[in-house]
DNA sequence: CGCGATCGTGGGGAGCGCCAACGACTAGGC
DNA sequence: GCCTAGTCGTTGGCGCTCCCCACGATCGCG
């Protein structure tokens, strides 16, 4: 009934990557859904959250989004209440984006979601091994930059 | 110029998984699309060489990809000359899907292209810690399936 | 024979990443 | 002050991966 996946692949490093962030991403994409959200509103709100109104290119640098996808990621963020677009009085180019209220709340609440989720990907790792994990996974990154 | 990307994400495991296999696909990606090639068209072919001849059906359920998804695939290979499809005789529903000479030279191309990604990814870690990065990867990997 | 399951195929959609272009605007050099 | 270069927001498009649904054709089993 069930047919394995070649051996050429599970043996390909880049491979367990790839296949094991898919299912990390598929489990917290999934919790974003349920909640009507996904993760370029969560990676904007924690944006916002931590460096204050900000431009929309300002938010693009920061969460590598592209300046695209960042206008329509916003339009939603405004359409749900979480955020507010206003121009900036002292650039005539830029539009300041700021939380509300509601997208405080809303940032802390997924934040609190997605705590949770970590524990539910990683549950076959003790935390010694968590700490490891990360901290390859870091340096790796690192180089990636 | 640079500007950082937030702490909250830097320090969530998730996230530091996901951007890492991101780096990693993009590069793997960059270097298939430089030969005409994408990430399906070499697992199919990893599937065939390892488990010979397949039906479509067969092939979905070893890579993980949608049987709609093999139907454009296996068009793309057969195009390229490095797959052939025939119906089976036995099974009026099947198609059997088989390498050509060149399928089977275009996959040991790929697979020596993989091999040698694999360094460029993992460049900042010493062979042990990519041991132990494969090893804590495929523990989280198992429990998801 | 008939019914459920499988197979190939087509269509669509979502999420994420990326690029090109354009009008509005700003800032720096002259 | 003017002009050029660069930034910003916005629209529109593309590609890859993954996923779902529906249909006609075929097979297998009761």
């Amino acid at each position: 009934m069930e047919e394995k996946t070649p051996s050429v692949l599970l043996t390909t490093p880049s491979w367990l990557l790839t296949q094991t962030a898919m299912h990390a991403q598929r489990i917290v994409a999934e919790a974003f859904a349920a909640e009507n959200s996904r993760g370029y509103h969560f990676r904007l709100l924690a944006t916002l959250m931590e460096f204050g109104p900000s431009s929309q290119a300002a938010l693009g640098r920061h969460t590598g989004i592209d300046r695209s996808d960042i206008v329509a990621t916003v339009n939603e963020l405004v359409a749900a209440g979480y955020v507010e677009r206003s121009p900036d009085p002292a650039d005539g180019r830029r539009n300041i984006i700021s939380l509300t209220t509601a997208g405080k709340r809303r940032h802390r609440h997924l934040s609190e979601l997605v705590d949770t989720i970590q524990d539910k990907i990683f549950a076959p790792l003790s935390s010694t091994e968590r700490a490891t994990l990360a901290g390859l996974l870091t340096k790796v990154l690192a180089h990636h930059s």
